[in-house]
DNA sequence: TTCCAGGCAATAC
DNA sequence: GTATTGCATGGA
């Protein structure tokens, strides 16, 4: 079912090339997909990465892209430069992103944590203030390639919809029965994840284009 | 105007 | 362990 589902969707939407990064245009920086690029992140990429998780907790991307080209713009999207802003001057860079003085703690304190830890462990991550479930393993998929499922609001509207979970059903329940049922690579598992977002965004309200998987 | 977006921590039971 | 609340902007 599981399967058969990202199968669906992978042939509905096509390759999404997560994680979006920024990349200079005529009027700033904008966020790019690169479909079926798969290859190793270089340090500044997964800091990006890092940052532009932490910016989308509960905002959408086009606020949380606002907020992280205003760091790139500004020359601070790096932990040396985030860990010696000062909190005023970082807030106000990343204020479009919404919870901007809780963000701004967030970013300090993980560009701290990244700086003694290079290749974070998923129960590091979780012990840095700021980095729940979804955050942590958005980081450890998208910047590190570490196969592991993402699960987010959008995964549990879906399979309750579908009936695969119950709508009340935790992060971690799902995101092992995914696991489990799946036995993917980082690849799968980062197609999948954005799939799901990518199809539930799109079907707002509920469409019916998923009908025969119901 | 209201609703909600790629959550998380603190607090209260 | 589960439920509730604060955090905050900006687009639809």
């Amino acid at each position: 079912m599981i399967k058969q589902l990202y199968m669906e969707l992978l042939d509905l939407h096509g390759p999404q090339g997560w994680w979006p990064l920024l990349r200079k245009g005529r009027d700033g920086y904008r966020s790019e997909y690169f479909p079926g690029d798969f290859g190793k992140r270089s340090e500044r990429e997964r800091f990006e990465i890092c940052a532009g998780a932490i910016l989308t907790q509960n905002t959408s991307w086009m606020q949380a892209e606002k907020a992280l080209a205003a760091l790139k713009e500004k020359g601070i999207l790096s932990p040396e430069k985030i860990i010696s802003a000062r909190a005023g001057s970082l807030s106000g860079a990343i204020r479009a992103a919404g919870y901007f003085n809780q963000k701004a703690r967030k970013l300090k304190e993980f560009a701290r944590f990244v700086q003694a830890a290079p290749m974070p462990t998923r129960e590091q991550l979780l012990s840095v203030w700021g980095i729940g479930n979804e955050t942590a393993d958005s980081m450890l998929l998208y910047a590190y390639r570490v196969p592991t499922f993402v699960v987010d609001k959008y995964t549990q509207r879906l399979f309750a919809e579908l009936g695969i979970t119950a709508p009340e059903e935790g992060y971690s329940r799902i995101k092992l029965l995914v696991e489990k049922e799946m036995q993917a690579d980082h690849k799968a598992y980062n197609e999948f994840h954005a799939l799901i977002v990518r199809h539930q965004k799109q079907c707002r309200p509920p469409c019916q284009v998923m009908a025969k998987l119901k």
